[in-house]
Order: structure tokens, then C-alpha cells, then sequence
DNA sequence: ATAATAAACGTAAAAATTACATTCATCTTT
DNA sequence: AAAGATGAATGTAATTTTTACGTTTATTAT
């Protein structure tokens, strides 16, 4: 079912389950939000998280996961359970409650074509439209999340791509964050936690030096966890 | 609408949503959750967590207090969402997903006959006996959040009395932490907060000389928010 | 008066965080 | 070939926070 047809054939008397994508990605230092501009009535031409009703056979999870493949081609995208949101009135048009789910995606890595045939558009975080709905809500509560995820559990590096720079890692967490960091400070911090894999490669788009490469260490961070170690990044 | 009514009369081509409630309760230096006998089959006789169906005219939070309010007579208590469960099968009887909220309540407020006559019990959190479906998982989730909120957040003040002593704190943060805390430090961090009022009164029942009782700050605190300090407590 | 007990308090050592300036590797320009 | 430009990389001292730990105090019971 596309975002379009979401609210066509709906009943009035019924409650409905369904589920919006609160997409992140990271690109040229701006944390960006992937929305959709209704084609269809109520709300036509407004912006809006994509989304779709869960179907009687799948898992909540599934559901957004289906919908974010249509959208973007991507399969393996991370993506985590925001909360429900289940005001009676939410929705003018019948009852539903919406599950809201954050994904984290590379943003250079998803389907071009596909976004721009859904209507896809990406924002920059700090000059969002107005959403249509409690979707403007749902974005605030996944920033406020993400923010405080990013504090103790890796994910940051789902919206960079393999492999990267530290100073590309540091203006993410400073876009997170919202505020400057020490670059010395966030380096040493880093590479005290002893995740980090340095290549032997380096990045040259942003320096004639060029600044060396990492891949994030998956399996010494699942270790670290089974272990009980606790995290602080930056 | 009763638990016990809760099962009875579905439709099994009807997406159905409703709430659980994950009851936490602080007594005699333990944790603990209220849960209830079912009534009546299927699982009849099993524990479970109280819960109902989400009306149509209600909102998804509003059920919850409902709920909370029938079985335990209090009003104003605090509740949080913890998340959705939508695992297509998680109820073999109908398509059901839940909305897990989890509520704080101070153990000697509520009203014993009311929770007697729904068939509940206090279980200790180290202690509990095997729950229908995913409640189990519920409590699970819950017991990580609470852990995890209870550090940033003065939530730990909702499970216990308005006046309580330093030693009754500390020993509820060492239930929800699962581990020792020191006495000087937890009280000197505490106190560095400014967000204990402390009264001319003692509590005598624990030792001959009396601790002195104490009142969360409220409004300080609410104040202190919105100068975005920001908190960890123990 | 003495014993017993939990409550209350302070200080020194260790660890973590913050603040801050210089050198390095490389490409471009001359 | 030398000089200039630029972001990458590194170290150290001061401050703050956290940890570890022993003694005194107020009160009741004997």
C-alpha cells in the first residue's frame, strides 16, 4: 500500500494500526529528514513522514520495514521503535495509532530514482516545513532520542558510510548534539573506547594531507557489551 | 472493560489494540510489580500483567489510567509509555498489538481491597513467577528503562512516600541499580542537586537516633529543566 | 551510666574532563 | 624547487568529578 492510498478506503468505525518513518541521514555536516508530499486528499500537497497501515498478517516492525524498502531500496537499515502515538483525534479521518519508528540511513547509499518517484524530499533538521499531523511531534521526540541514544549506544556510525574520518565523525556528533566540540577532546575520548579500526587509506576530498580512514569495530563493540561495558561517546 | 472480559468476545479479522500496564511498586527495600491472576481462559490461571482494550473514543493514555484507576482506586499516578508490542503472533487468540506503559506508584497509597478483588499480587522483581504472552518481555524492557531513565530523571521520588528519609532513597536506587552505593557519596552527589527540601522531622522507625525526612522540589526542579541543567542523579 | 545502632559528616587520592597551541603531511602556486 | 596554504594530528597542565574510606553523633534500651 503506498502513502497515497493510506487513507482511501478507511472505515469509520474502526481502529486502525499503522506506522510512520522518522528517516535520518547525515550528509555535508546537516542532519537530514526524509518527507513526502501527500498526493492525495485530506491534505494534499502538504509534507509528511511516509508511512502505511500494518497489515492483519505482519509485525509492526515489518510493516515499517516494508515501507521503507519501497521507498528508499534499502534492506538492512536500522531501525528502532520511537512509541506510539495513540491521541483519540490524532488523525481527523478515522481512529488509528500510529507506531513511529526511526531509521538511520547512509545517505548516499539509498535509491535516488525511488525517493524522487514517492515525492521524497530531504530537509535539513533546523528548517523543517510544517508536518502534517503529529508527525511535527514525532520528529521532535526522535530528535530528542537520538540525541540522548547517540550519548551511550554507537548508532551514529549507521549514517556514515563504512568507512570514515574522524573529523567526519565529529561534525555527526556535533550536528547531533548541536553544539561544538573540542576536536582534540573528542579524538582522544574516542580512541580511548578502542572501537575505531584505522586503514591504512586515507580520505583527500577535504585536506591536502587527507585524514585517515576507520571502519567501526562491530565485533569488539558486542564483546564490550556482553562484557557489561558501559559507554560514553563524546 | 474487565481483564477478565478482555478475551472474550474478539473478532478474529480485527486489528485490536490495547494497553498493559507495568506497576512498580518500592517496599522494605525491594522492587516490586503488580501482577495479576487471570480469571478466565485461555490461560486461565496464569499471571499477567493488568491491561484493557483501547476504546474508540479514548486515547491510548487515557486507557491505561483507566485501567490503573479501576484496579488500584488511584488517580494521578505517574505512567510512561514504554513502547508497542506487534509481533503478528503475540496473542495466539486475535491480531492484537499492546501498548506497554508503565506506571510508579507509592505501595502503601493504594486502596488493598480494590487490587484483592482483581486477583493481584505484589511479586518481588528478582522473584516473579512466569507471565502470559510477551508480558514478560514487557517487564523486562521496563525494568531497562526505569534503570536507565531513573539516572537523569527524579522519577525514583514517584515510588516513594511525599517525606522520606536519605537512607530510603539510597536503598530504592540501589533496588533499581542492582547494586551497593555508598552512603557518604550517594548523600553528598544528592545534595549537590538542591533538590531536596529538608523538613524538621524525623522517621524513627529504623533507627533509635531518626533520619530526617525529606520532600523532592518540585518546583526547583522544574525550574532547573527549563535552564536546561541537566541532571545525574547517583 | 553504658551499650548499641543507624545517621551524618569530611578528606585525600584517583580518574575524567576541560581548555588550549603547535607541528605535520600534502597539494598548489609561483 | 621553494613558499604558501590548509585541514589533520598530537600533548600537557588545570580543573572538576568520582571514588574510597573512618569517625563522630543522636537517641533508645539496658
Amino acid at each position: 500500500m503506498t502513502p497515497a492510498l493510506k487513507d482511501l478506503y478507511v472505515q469509520k468505525d474502526k481502529m486502525y494500526v499503522a506506522t510512520d518513518c522518522i528517516i535520518f541521514g547525515f550528509d555535508a555536516g546537516k542532519l537530514k529528514l526524509l518527507v513526502f508530499k501527500r498526493r492525495v486528499e485530506p491534505f494534499l500537497g502538504t509534507w509528511s513522514l511516509i508511512g502505511s497501515f500494518v497489515r492483519m498478517e505482519e509485525d509492526v516492525s515489518e510493516a515499517a520495514k516494508r515501507v521503507l524498502t519501497e521507498i528508499t531500496g534499502l534492506d538492512n537499515v536500522f531501525m528502532e521503535q520511537l512509541k506510539a502515538y495513540g491521541l483519540a483525534n490524532r488523525d481527523p479521518g478515522y481512529r488509528c495509532v500510529s507506531i513511529a519508528q526511526f531509521a538511520l540511513i547512509r545517505i548516499d547509499d539509498y535509491d535516488k530514482e525511488l525517493t524522487e518517484t514517492h515525492g521524497a524530499h530531504w530537509f535539513e533538521l533546523n528548517d523543517l516545513p510544517e508536518l502534517v499531523l503529529d508527525h511535527g511531534q514525532m520528529v521532535e521526540d526522535a530528535m530528542a532520542r537520538l540525541k540522548r541514544k547517540a550519548r551511550y549506544q554507537p548508532i551514529g556510525f549507521e549514517l556514515l558510510p563504512e568507512k570514515f574520518t574522524i573529523p567526519q565523525l565529529q561534525s555527526l556528533y556535533e550536528a547531533i548534539y548541536q553544539k561544538k566540540l573540542d576536536d582534540r577532546n573528542f579524538r582522544k575520548k574516542l580512541m580511548t573506547l578502542g572501537l575505531l579500526i584505522k586503514l591504512n587509506e586515507k580520505d583527500k576530498t577535504t585536506s591536502r594531507r587527507g585524514a585517515f580512514l576507520y571502519k567501526f569495530d562491530y565485533d569488539n563493540y558486542q564483546k564490550l557489551v556482553k562484557s557489561g561495558y558501559n559507554f560514553e561517546i563524546a
